[in-house]
DNA sequence: ATAACTCGTTCACTTAAGTTAAGAAAAGGA
DNA sequence: TCCTTTTCTTAACTTAAGTGAACGAGTTAT
């Protein structure tokens, strides 16, 4: 399981043994079953996730109704933008699998960074990197309709598809799930003819 | 000039004089003219912006039309994705007005950064705080209907509106301009009775 | 075993965005 | 100034998403 986390580390910068050893000591690997909720709206939390194995939903709870803004699997971080701007959390995560992931907290990683500056660096390249992934997800969601984005995400990233129920893939393409159902119907006949 | 861009920095860092003027000595300052392209959809470029005064924007060019993504104005920091991913630019950066900004390239960056440590910490401060923020905009994007997104944009960047085309607006909010242009009728409608 | 709930689908109807086209208003260039 | 181009608006029509309701299949709880 660490192997995980430490192939992850290893695109970026190269370890030492004793990092290595720094890192698991910290006791941050923790295991949590399907269905829970690892972060309530209103809470006040510094904690950053890293999913090793599982997956995660991000959703808002708005006029009583849940919208799902994204999902983290496999080699995927978060840190929710609330641990950023120290204000307290307007959404929610939770587990949609029984998940294995790493916790780190705010205050952690400022003495991690201080004492090892390799990781201040990592940090900043994984920040620069997934400022620009995402950039680019958002440039794509803006710039396509929901069919389109339904069939990107074929694309992209298959396993959700399989793994995600359908009326949280709706709400993530922005769209109701009878959209999505009726939008997949249409699809259906398409490839038919 | 230079003021504002310390200005911004000392929001995440203090610096030295020593720094400052290793910061002007790196000659990054630029005033471009209305209309000029920083960037083309496929050039290989290093260049990352910052914005003194007046506004770019970021806009693709799919199936011969433009699609509007971004405006960055005063303050505003920008990396385009390509310049992270290390290949061919997917989009167009160009000026809306005439504007102040400072152009600094990767090369430089990791020099400086080798540098200065501090400058390190920044630019990870300012990538983490930028990821969040824009997090939550793609989150408000997705939730909402573009009659909510464009009565957001008129609390959120009400000088967007006065400085920026209409149908660049329209392609920012995910339509086009002629139903920006009936929103904007249905809204005033509304808010005589 | 049955009742209650969740999930996905379908349907009829409403609402709003896309499309095509035309024309007015404003901006820019010669 | 006049002409051209760009920008914005309006309108009629098409297409697709939102809404409310109903149904069956599968799951969970009692």
């Amino acid at each position: 399981m660490k192997n995980i986390l430490f192939d992850f580390i290893s695109k970026y910068v190269s370890l030492t043994e004793e990092e290595k050893n720094a890192i698991v000591s910290l006791d941050i690997f923790r295991s949590v079953k399907k269905g829970t909720t690892l972060l309530k709206e209103g809470q006040r939390s510094k904690d950053s996730y890293f999913v090793l194995k599982g997956c995660i939903r991000a959703y808002y709870v708005l006029d009583g109704e849940e919208k799902t803004t994204a999902f983290y699997t496999e080699m995927e971080a978060l840190t929710p933008p609330s641990v950023i701007s120290k204000t307290p959390s307007e959404y929610y995560i939770s587990c949609i699998e029984d998940t294995i992931l790493t916790v780190s907290n705010a205050d952690m990683e400022i003495e991690t960074n201080h004492k090892f500056p390799k990781f201040e660096m990592m940090c900043r390249m994984l920040s620069e990197e997934l400022l620009a992934k995402q950039r680019m997800d958002f440039d794509e969601f803006k710039t396509s309709s929901p069919e389109q984005r339904y069939l990107n995400l074929i694309q992209k990233r298959p396993d959700l598809i399989q793994r995600v129920p359908q009326h949280q893939l709706a709400s993530y393409l922005g769209i109701k799930p009878q959209s999505l159902s009726r939008l997949r119907a249409r699809i259906f006949e398409k490839s038919k003819s």
